[in-house]
DNA sequence: CCTATACTTAACTTATTCGTTAATTAACTA
DNA sequence: TAGTTAATTAACGAATAAGTTAAGTATAGG
């Protein structure tokens, strides 16, 4: 629905259309009430028509929040694969010790 | 506690041990099932004890899942960077018009 | 054998998400 | 004015997430 509204203002059914087969009307007024609050879109009115648009304001605040956590996605995927680096080489180095060595106890648990 | 168990193998009650006042122990339990269904770890055996470890194949599924979704979430990104882009100097050439300009009309409805 | 410890299971609660159908409001139009 | 179209509201429901308490199982160890 965003897309379809960064192509420009539309009517709530016009936003329903591609959906008409998933979801009712009433389903798409109410989501399309959550993205008002969040203050992604605005509304107005056109005798019975409700035309949509997208808040620039709301979507560039939505834009630097998502910009706070790229990085910390980002953060996160690296310490994956980090991760992962050292796991794969401590199981390589495994394939090449004797297969059945001793069982290493874990530590005491008391 | 998947950070915990980065560090190595634990018990279930180790990694319930920073949660004590957020969640019970059966809350753990569930959680670490979940997890362990999702394959990022896997649990053993040792007398009343269930020590966890992280399942490197499922974490390195896991990474490559999100990493082909890393692609579309920075393209989304970037789409949102050039619409605000747009929207902005859009809003800017607004301003220097004359602020009264005639009502556009949307499109006819039919 | 008995009990404490580690953990799990069962049964239930509570809140939220995401939808539905039916009725209602508002405005256009023949 | 009667009917149609656009959209909303009301009332409800199913599914899921994420916990809770209380009871049960398995094992170690005095």
């Amino acid at each position: 629905m965003l897309a379809q509204l960064s192509k420009g203002e539309c009517t709530v059914s016009d936003l329903a259309k591609p959906f008409r087969d998933e979801m009712s009307l009433p389903a798409v007024t109410k989501h399309l009430k959550v993205l008002e609050k969040a203050g992604l879109i605005t509304k107005s009115k056109d005798a019975q028509y409700r035309p949509c648009k997208l808040n620039a304001d709301g979507l560039k605040e939505a834009a630097d929040w998502m910009q706070e956590y790229r990085m910390f996605w980002e953060e996160s995927f690296d310490r994956l694969d980090d991760y992962l680096k050292t796991v794969v080489a401590a199981e390589k180095k495994e394939k090449t010790k004797k297969p059945k060595g001793k069982k290493k106890k874990h530590a005491s648990r008391k």
